[in-house]
DNA sequence: CTGCATGCAAATCTTTTGCATAAGA
DNA sequence: TCTTATGCAAAAGATTTGCATGCAG
């Protein structure tokens, strides 16, 4: 396979993720990319995106209406998705490990991870 | 609000999408349609899920890659993703109910529901 | 009749890709 | 110099929408 190669673009998507706890989709990486690289395209943004997601860096999120969003966070957790402004929130909740176990007992499979998405309204919505 | 009217179409696709548990994306309920519709269009099926969506009579499905898939099941269940063939399959699993309210300790609102998505790798891609 | 539903096509939105050029090692 | 990454633009894939016409009530 080939190797990774340092590029600014990338490593500035990285950080400007690290600093957001509020899931950005690709576009809203790329207006505020622009800001450091008047010239970059939104194809470099999918395309480290992407990079990165493969590399375990960082996790998409697709829930059922709009773009895909990015979360810097991979440790395990789960999220809250408002349905009426889509805005995903961060569940610091207890481990819920154990329902893994309760899918494994049904599926005849591998299962290798889980994540949950509870769905309501924000506090902003209601 | 306006008022439903009975549609040939919208009923076909209602009971085309309850002999099915795979899940079928907006576009295999269209072809499958054309037998019997030989000029139904693609609109009306997205139209007619979006709307039967809406009245709880279905649910979507959308997971990290291609397109959204429909779910006549619209009991509370969870379900498995294959992370190369992207299948979707119901888990008749133990009732996980209790997650809500480890949510909902976190979460500073109201949470009507969720679905917990597990993946890894189906018995036909391992 | 009156209004919701359809077919068709064009438009949108999101994401991916080909290609010539720029930049990292 | 060699190879990966970028910018640009076009393409692709999925879904939505405007509009004239069809069909249910």
């Amino acid at each position: 396979m080939k190797k990774l190669k340092y590029s600014r673009q990338r490593e500035s998507i990285k950080s400007f993720l690290a600093t957001r706890t509020d899931h950005p989709t690709a576009d809203t990486i790329y207006e505020k990319l622009r800001e450091d690289f008047p010239n970059i395209s939104l194809g470099t943004v999918y395309r480290n995106l992407a990079l990165l997601e493969s590399l375990g860096a960082i996790t998409k999120i697709s829930s059922n209406s709009g773009a895909d969003r990015y979360d810097s966070n991979t440790d395990l957790h789960n999220h809250f998705i408002c349905s009426k402004c889509q805005r995903v929130i961060d569940l610091e909740m207890e481990s819920i490990d154990h329902i893994k176990e309760l899918a494994a007992r049904q599926f005849n499979g591998t299962i290798d991870g889980y994540i949950a998405h509870f769905y309501g309204l924000c506090n902003e919505c209601q």
